[in-house]
DNA sequence: GTGGTCTAGACCACG
DNA sequence: GTGGTCTAGACCACC
């Protein structure tokens, strides 16, 4: 599994990790029913504490986004449409550009860059 | 001063408030060496404590965006191209488009949402 | 047998098939001395692990609902008057209606939905 | 606080105490705004770790229950209609009712049980 | 003062 | 083997 964790990053550990999941999930690298690694696995793997990790996963399966099977491992759920409502979605997208609009990039140049992302994000997804 | 804070909003009041004060700059509100309100006078309006406004304004300050000069309320700074590093700033835009990916929002529709968000971010900005 | 698990469920799927065959039980399509399918036949039905249902049936058997001969099946055992305490049935009841007025319903609706699934239940019981 | 907990009961302590405070929310104890009592007062009560109810706060905030304030102490939330599904919520109420009728209690008396439950809950709630 | 996070390690429950 | 929960205690962040 590849998720990496930040030591300068200001989110939790935990965080993210759900955060990185969400993100293969996204990707497509982790398909409905893809088992997930046992949180032991991946508490050693990034040599944190097995409670982050446990932490992660429950907040995971509180998102509907997993499903853990106690004593069987988790697996990707079947993806059911996010609640999230618009605002909780775009409040996030618009910080970011906030930034980069700070940061004096013309707006053609952000486009580009979101471009750009969005081809990384999706590339191999279905 | 256009300053709302979110009661339901997780990030800390004083981060809210860093926030919003860098899109009334981003947008071209608070130009170059205009002078921000006093700490004490945001903090009332707020109604929150007078240490929480404090924290935002020195966060601005290390971040370079204003200059605070003691006792002499605090400006914004002029524009010096900002030194965060690319990844900095594509790391939450990254995140922002995660999001909406994993909502289940095609790509064209996701592109349609940050050209509407761009332009009521720039709308009035220089 | 129509016993159906739940991938979603939060329950442990050992605790699924108790309850399950608990509902076949009070509906009255169990009855007394009638012979539960052997545990491996469940489990294959299931496509779980034999464990999973030995730990069901022998939860059932704890509860006195069920006799269990070794080498020789289990058995709906003879209705007993139960002997859980008033105060052990009331508990998931209120916290089930608690829920129902947390979600705003008003009274009338809530016993208007009792009247249902309790007749739901009862249908076709003895 | 009159949050009790119970030795016996197979859900873990953190669950208990959401349970309990859901409770004390929905049957108008807690209203709108009202303050919570601090992670570690609550903790020092109960006699368990401060762990424990931390967790507990924090899935109440995400459930939207309450709003946690970094620093400055949770309240409860606005009531925002729950988005929990139908099923979510006839689930538990139909094991609660199996097991009374398991018990042999009669229609009748399930009702009269029901009744009287739901007046408890609702007694001087809103 | 408030809540948040993490660790190390124990013990339990499920399959 | 899997995940779940809890403790004791440390340290951090926010108001």
């Amino acid at each position: 599994m590849f998720i990496v964790i930040d030591e300068n990053d200001r989110r939790p550990i935990y965080q993210q990790v759900v955060d990185e999941i969400k993100g293969l999930i996204a990707r497509g690298v982790l398909r409905e029913g893809a088992a997930l690694p046992p949180v032991r696995q991946v508490a050693a793997d990034l040599g944190v504490n097995l409670n982050t990790i446990a932490t992660a996963y429950r907040e995971l399966q509180g998102e509907g986004l997993i499903n853990i099977r106690h004593g069987a491992g988790a697996v990707v759920a079947s993806r059911t449409a996010s609640e999230k409502t618009d605002d909780e979605l775009r409040k996030p997208l618009r910080a970011a550009l906030t930034q980069l609009a700070l940061a004096g990039l013309p707006r053609a140049e952000i486009m580009s860059i979101v471009t750009e992302e969005l081809r990384g994000l999706l590339k191999g997804a279905r």
